[in-house]
DNA sequence: ACCGAAGGTGAGAACGATTGTCAATCTCAT
DNA sequence: ATGAGATTGACAATCGTTCTCACCTTCGGT
């Protein structure tokens, strides 16, 4: 849980799907990826991004979450991290920042004993055009 | 995705997942509730469970969780909404209440425009006797 | 109580995301 | 350069979930 047991090998598309991930602010599906992969000329067999991803997420370099359907998708560790607030109708979407949910999150967790909280924070309603 | 039009009709079945559903503690997916039922004698398709649990959590019913290889778990929602601290290594999972989370998300909606918002919140940690 | 209409059910097929298989390929240390 | 072992990719196999469709129930009117 806390090293890499296996020896893991940089490769052409180890690094192709990293950059992929961290290029794009949200989460993003095995299947988007490879898709942009392909798109961008990258030839990338899928099973390897499901597998690279995976690696990634284990070695924390990834963070993983599950969308209501199921599907996992995957998103750059590092970076700052916001929510968003998607209009269920035109599909547009917000970004937003919430110190304030981060804050609370934080408090929560610790009052409860948990430790390394992550957090995910998802709004959908209909926007103003779409009413 | 607000109110359900489609007239809800009470049948056995439905009654039976209730009941099952009810009366466990935890989370249990459709397969398991499935299962349950057909020792219990009920003779109910696998396809109306998911059915079943599906309107249920449409209606606020049951809460609906993912496991982390994807599988959807459902429990009986005692009432009113809240929120999920899951510990990342043994699954406990601790309801919170988030007042102060309410407030703010209802505040961005407003701001940007935004009608009818849901919110979906959940936080994920290592619990402390898992650390 | 009887009937027609619309929702509900069940068995099995269909789906789609993810994982397993395995020979060919690539990296690293020697 | 070379051999050992990790990695890859095309494809088959899984497996949870959803779809299809013919048959069964419940509901509202009569």
């Amino acid at each position: 849980m806390t090293a890499a047991p296996t020896t893991r090998r940089p490769t052409r598309q180890r690094a192709a799907i990293a950059e992929v991930l961290a290029a794009s602010a949200g989460f993003q599906s095995a299947q988007e990826l490879h898709a942009q992969l392909q798109s961008s000329g990258t030839r990338v067999g899928l099973a390897t991004v499901y597998r690279a991803l995976q690696a990634m997420a284990t070695d924390g370099e990834a963070d993983v979450r599950r969308t209501d359907d199921g599907e996992a998708v995957y998103r750059a560790c590092s970076e700052g991290h916001h929510h968003h607030l998607v209009c269920r109708v035109c599909g547009r979407t917000v970004e937003i920042d919430g110190p304030a949910v981060e804050r609370w999150t934080a408090q929560v967790s610790a009052e409860h004993g948990f430790s390394d909280v992550d957090h995910t924070l998802e709004l959908v309603g209909t926007c103003a055009d779409c009413r």
